[in-house]
DNA sequence: GCTAGTAGTAGCGACTCGCTACGATATCCT
DNA sequence: AGGATATCGTAGCGAGTCGCTACTACTAGC
């Protein structure tokens, strides 16, 4: 387990920390926390991941909570619903004009800015330890790892079969991806090994 | 600002979902997480940071907030508070036996633990650049610090002075410090140039 | 001693969030 | 086909967060 020269407590104090601060400030745009972390999400999910049941799963949140916080994103004007094609079940989130542009204004955006400044190196260094962190902690969790197409164990380069429905393809689900699906995150998602 | 090789954007999704998974996972003990935030804090917290108004500033909160999750963690069994002598406006905040005992399950110290595997070197770079993103952050938000005495600017080592008071003094409190209250965070602090 | 200023609390309204129960669709198994 | 079973999402409850605006109690400056 960890060990004597560890700066665990560090790190996992200065994660808090900083997770909290940027919570607290990201009562702006007549948004709170929650809705934020959905508008992100639905902005970095694909055609497959636009669901209340993937956001559940990426948030680690219950059903009901979600359904709330999607309801008032929809009553505010951010997000809108639409059935999904072939599974009536289910229902497809987009974001309206008005959702995109509040992301403009993401409090998480200008962080990312800040980390920009940091020098190349740290940027990679913390990258690194960022992912292998939250690597552990969603094996520890079962949690899905909600990563790109393109890293993704069910993901097969067409090449030079390559035809109009898409340059590749998920071999899971058996559909066509377009560059935009695989730029963004998928529910999906399982590591290649 | 940010460059073009920014993994900045990558950064602030990983610290998002890492921070809210954790967040997740700390409905346990009949806490939930502002009130594992504050009784965190409270272990780490100096003499002179053990009140509302500090854990205030700390969590980046507004003091109505902060009154009602310690009125939480006092029926609750998980602190106590006494008058600040010296100060009757202000209340001193103390873990009880069962906030301690609670701490033991502190679902963040798991993560620390998690970390400590992660090889020394990855771990000491991982520090170092959530350090850096922590202070352009609190620059950025006027926010405190809320480091150890040893990295505060107030902090003076009495060396051949020292007397039965304790073995270093805080300039700007005019108060001797024991070993154990230059290990825990104070809300006076700030860096050292 | 009067006036600011500071520490903390009280109460309101909007919201989160886990929970249980529920309706609607989909799938599986004879 | 038809019924059991599972999945996707919602409704409503209760406890609690959280920002806000008073408000009380104490402290300090002049």
């Amino acid at each position: 387990m960890s060990q004597s020269t560890s700066s665990g407590p560090f790190i996992s104090a200065a994660l808090e920390r900083l997770a909290r601060l940027m919570r607290a400030g990201e009562h702006l745009e007549g948004l709170n926390p929650a809705q934020w972390e959905a508008l992100r999400y639905l902005a970095r999910a694909n055609r497959f991941s636009n669901s209340p049941g993937a956001l559940t799963l990426y948030l680690g949140a219950t059903k009901g909570t979600i359904s709330q916080t999607v309801k008032a994103l929809e009553r505010k004007g951010f997000v809108s619903k639409a059935v999904r094609p072939g599974e009536k079940r289910s229902v497809a989130l987009h974001l309206t004009p008005k959702g995109v542009a509040a992301l403009a204004n993401d409090p998480w955006a200008r962080l990312s800015a800040s980390a920009g400044d940091l020098g190349e190196k740290t940027q990679r260094r913390l990258a690194k330890g960022l992912k292998s962190l939250l690597q552990l902690e969603l094996a520890h969790g079962q949690h899905q790892s909600f990563g790109q197409c393109s890293t993704c164990r069910f993901f097969r380069e067409k090449g030079l079969e390559a035809d109009a429905s898409g340059p590749h393809q998920c071999m899971l689900l058996d559909e066509p991806l377009t560059p935009a699906d695989s730029a963004h995150i998928c529910v999906e998602h399982e590591p290649a090994s």
